[in-house]
DNA sequence: GATAAAATCACCCTAAAGTATGACTGTAAA
DNA sequence: TTTACAGTCATACTTTAGGGTGATTTTATC
């Protein structure tokens, strides 16, 4: 089959390099080997029948039925942001009002520009919340703020 | 670099196989009457090797399977994933499971790392699902996700 | 077997994000 | 009044994200 190219590209430079092995000993090691050659065959034989059995011990595709019908229960609309854990975090007012931003997918300039302050300015409080929050990127904090109710 | 990565692996095996099989030959000669074991020995190998390869390379994917059934108002706890939303924007099976992981914040590298493929292909499947899903960056497209419920 | 979609990867380039450091100001607490 | 901190901004630099393009290979489907 054409699919299975790239086994078949592989099983032949095998047995080439193989070959080729043999072929290089026997020009230049005057022994017996007839033993070598057959070992070389035995391992391009098997090689095959490996490659056969796997391909053909291959578990069938699984057909994907997906079902629908659905009911949603509505979210709650009641959001309360957990402050126990904007305490123990230790997020000054600012700072977690920058975080609400990012968490609505804003740019950095565009929160800048939504507060009125500089680029920079945000920054400077996004280098401050990730360093409290003891994360590496604004997707992880707002991940966690999420996960901690800081946000809706 | 992941696309010396196979490469680099099939020239260890390989050389692994040949020096092993040198190794073996050095047994036989001095063991020199276990013909059949040493035969024995290499189709083993070679067999192992063969379905080795036919498993690496076919890459047996399982498909996903997300049966979904009449669900009656999930109350907060455990997810269903909207299956009307995620066809409308789309996206393939690939693109979700990125976007899953960039929901937790995970860098396109890390992403690439944990999926066994290169950071352009991460690259190429966010860039897709940032037009499917008409957003600009990351954490817009995580945020919409997670409103249309397509991620917990 | 042809075809379309999905998945993979590369290269080049720009934009945005993030790091590090220093500085200035206003306010509130000690 | 000194101290501490929040908030502001800057400059320089590195890293990551994103855009655009093109290509190959798998997989599914007709």
């Amino acid at each position: 089959m054409a699919k299975n190219r790239q086994i078949i590209i592989y099983g032949v430079a095998l047995a080439f390099l193989i070959f080729l092995l043999k072929w290089l000993e026997m020009r230049f090691i005057i022994i017996d080997n007839q033993l070598e050659l057959y070992a070389g065959l035995i391992a391009v034989i098997f090689t095959a029948l490996g490659i056969w059995l796997a391909l053909k011990l291959r578990k069938p595709k699984i057909h994907t039925v997906i079902v629908e019908k659905e009911v949603f229960a509505s979210p709650n609309g009641d959001f309360t942001i957990n402050q126990d854990e904007l305490r123990k975090l230790n997020l000054s007012k600012r700072e977690l009002e920058v975080l609400q931003l990012m968490a609505e997918g804003l740019s950095n300039q565009e929160i800048a520009e939504k507060l009125f302050v500089s680029l920079n300015t945000i920054k400077t409080h996004s280098a401050q919340i990730f360093e409290k929050m003891e994360v590496k990127r604004r997707t992880q904090a707002v991940e966690m703020a999420k996960r901690l109710s800081l946000i809706p």
